[in-house]
DNA sequence: AATCCGGGGAG
DNA sequence: CTCCCAGGATT
């Protein structure tokens, strides 16, 4: 049997039965697969259920505001993916007539849609034989053709994508790009894989030569950079000053507090700490440390610092971007992961 | 070519 | 801890 034929088979006989596998509808397509950009089905599945149970079709995407849907995405990250979407659902609207494209050449186009995304929704949606190459495949290919060329270099990736298109089942695109995936992330996984019960290991380089552990061969990893966020907490009656987070860093568009970001870990026992706190609000402050949690992200750990903060007058020039609002409406709006977990756990029977 | 962009789960 | 997940955009 081929290779095609024994992915699918294997697929027939062992695939999940996932929501976004009973339609051809491109538009629920392309949620599933924007949200499952670099995140397990597990962990995407609910906001997948959400999001679709929200704006049950495009029009109703594109005409929600920016917040709501970054509200409904607080706590999957990578958040330029929800903005992405925004902006492309009003690019449908405008320029396809409200109809989502399902052709790979116009899917391309579109925000947050690069090779592997219109290669999926294409292939899915109308049978367009594009192979999809993500970390799945990959890893896939990587061990079964012996393949060493790192996955994350330029050669590397024209590699895996030039042999992927040889190797795609023109007969049933879908099936197949469904099957290899699939194939990958139950089967052949990254961790100790069963390949003594895999249909492959007979022909599977890897297998045969010892170099299953060994493969798919990545590029190395950039240090993670540390950063430290002293954020004050400032309540007035019930409302809390919060600030919108700008162009240019992490959580951008979502929600936090006003922020002295340091260079290393700050002594706030110190004076030259309390002036810079003081140049930042204005005169005669007073602040005590409530929490602190370490929040690790892809390439920066990020140490926060909680502060409460008393006896502030606020130079509001300085600061645009700050905002009062009442503690029930906090909930409303789209915060980092670290922020929305403080206030589960400082202010949540204040916010009702 | 390298770096940035989150958060979670497995080992 | 480390690795990686149905990747893409930016420099």
């Amino acid at each position: 049997m081929t290779f095609q034929n024994e992915l699918i088979n294997w697929y027939n006989q062992n695939k999940r039965d996932l929501p976004w596998r009973h339609t051809n509808n491109a538009y629920i397509i392309w949620l599933s697969e924007i949200i499952l950009q670099q995140t397990r089905v597990e962990q995407g599945l609910p906001y997948f259920n959400k999001f679709l149970e929200n704006f049950p079709n495009v029009s109703d995407f594109a005409s929600a505001s920016e917040s709501k849907v970054l509200k409904l995405w607080q706590g999957l990250g990578y958040y330029s993916r929800g903005r992405n979407m925004h902006a492309t659902a009003q690019i449908v609207m405008s320029d396809f007539n409200g109809v989502f494209p399902t052709l790979y050449d116009d899917l391309i186009k579109l925000k947050g849609i690069g090779e592997y995304t219109a290669a999926a929704i294409s292939s899915f949606s109308s049978g367009e034989a594009r192979a999809v190459v993500d970390g799945n495949v990959f890893r896939v290919l990587a061990r079964y053709y012996g393949i060493n060329t790192p996955i994350n270099s330029p050669a590397g990736k024209k590699q895996f994508y030039t042999l992927a298109n040889e190797l795609m089942f023109k007969e049933d695109a879908a099936l197949y790009n469904q099957a290899i995936m699939e194939f990958g992330a139950m089967q052949c996984k990254p961790k100790s894989p069963a390949c003594n019960i895999c249909p492959l290991n007979q022909t599977c380089y890897a297998f045969n030569n010892h170099l299953v552990k060994e493969l798919p061969v990545k590029i190395g990893k950039a240090e993670k950079k540390h950063r430290f966020f002293n954020y004050f907490i400032c309540t007035q009656g019930d409302e809390i000053l919060v600030k919108e987070r700008q162009a240019g860093d992490i959580w951008q568009h979502l929600y936090d507090f006003p922020l002295i970001e340091t260079l290393e870990l700050p002594n706030w026992m110190d004076p030259s700490f309390n002036n810079t706190v003081k140049d930042f609000f204005g005169i005669n402050t007073e602040f005590t440390l409530i929490s602190y949690k370490k929040h690790i992200l892809t390439h920066q750990i990020i140490h926060v610092h909680f502060f409460a903060l008393k006896n502030y007058i606020f130079n509001f020039s300085k600061q645009k971007e700050l905002n009062w609002v009442s503690l029930s409406k906090l909930d409303e709006l789209p915060q980092p992961k670290v922020i929305h977990d403080f206030l589960e756990d400082n202010f949540k029977n204040k916010m009702e």
